[in-house]
DNA sequence: GTGGTCTAGACCACG
DNA sequence: GTGGTCTAGACCACA
């Protein structure tokens, strides 16, 4: 893999290291990347996009806490052959509790019928997937 | 109007002043609040949330920026009458779109099948209303 | 004159008591008030108009202050016989000196020419005198 | 660009935030702040006029609402390309209006004559150009 | 009573 | 280094 698989835009209102690592993310659980395969060093990624080195370093530090990536002594960075979804549906299922709360809430205030918000909702699940 | 109808999450990553414009622009959306409607004043929104009056100003100016709100000199913040309140489901669904955008990121991400989540939203959107 | 000669509105970013002093100035200027004339009292103003009673007392004094009105006990205000432009034009074009010199300043910032803006200039002052 | 480019009138009854907002837009349709360049930190404009930094912030940040200057984050302001620069001598003449408007209301207040505030006018813009 | 402005200073997010 | 957010508290303008 090289620096040109990521894309970066400097523009986002998403913070550039959150951007990393939601494509690395999406890469390996997408089996363009596999688990072994070398990421670019973080110079190279750095140059690519004209970046802030530091700015991917802590996207790779953020993508080897949560388990994507592991770092070889001497040889970079590379996807890590852990399981993931290693937890239990309903422990991941928690992870998004606070988010259908807001959802709950939000859909109150607009006082929208709540047939409406799911048969939306089921409609994007349903999208490429 | 009082204070309560505005609930405020401090430890959100979301500023606060920016929760509260969001919620005056779904309340006035959806009809709970509509055009002429007075405001809380910035005091009393201050004392019941436990929050600095100068972040309920800074939400209620940026809300007269945008046209949501009109200030009456000496006398407080009402809803503008601009800001045609109650608006169509559609419009006020899409008010809601990028909410949704976010939970299917991260259902992917948490790779959680479909249904299971919109059961879990069905459960939450049918209590208590 | 009745309060109906004045006009007060509320929703302008203009303070309601200069509204109110700047009307009574180009009243008396124009001769629609002569000196001696009685003004429709406080109560009488406010009631009209649905605004605050000391809004319209703020405005009499201010206009007193300056010499436009005159507190005759017991019977209210009434225009002054005062001569106006009693100072001389000198004095006068200096408390011009700090909107002319803003002019100025604005004028360089929008990189405008000289020409252009005292030809516009000339226009406005022609205009209706 | 320095931070001296900004000049502040703490007396002044405008604020000081939106005095610094208002000489933005001017320098930009003037053309002296392009598309691009960059504008002195909130910091260096704080310390050089010794204002509150948060005042500063906030008048950044209300032109970034307005969209005349952009965030770069770590890097600071710049004026935002969408905001297009050097605008024709009507548009920025357009700019002067008011200014121009509130001088004739002035200078019919103070009943002076057309000719003297003209030639007054026409001496502080000859000056030092 | 209302909101607006400014200050001084702390802490955070981002690069 | 950059800007963003929040606080506590002062003072002002307006009605």
């Amino acid at each position: 893999m090289d620096a040109s698989l990521l894309t970066v835009q400097p523009a986002s209102p998403e913070p550039i290291y959150r951007q990393i690592v939601e494509q690395l993310r999406r890469l390996i659980a997408g089996g363009q990347l596999g688990a072994g395969d070398a990421l670019p060093s973080v110079r190279e990624v750095a140059g690519f996009h004209a970046i802030n080195p530091m700015t991917v370093s802590r996207a790779y530090s953020l993508a080897e806490t949560e388990g994507l990536l592991e770092r070889l002594r001497g040889k970079g960075m590379v996807v890590a052959n852990t399981s993931r979804s290693s937890q239990t549906e309903a422990r991941r299922l928690a992870l998004l509790e606070p988010s259908l709360q807001a959802l709950v809430r939000q859909t109150r205030e607009l006082e929208l019928p709540a047939g409406l918000v799911l048969r939306r909702l089921t409609t994007l699940l349903g999208e490429d997937q």
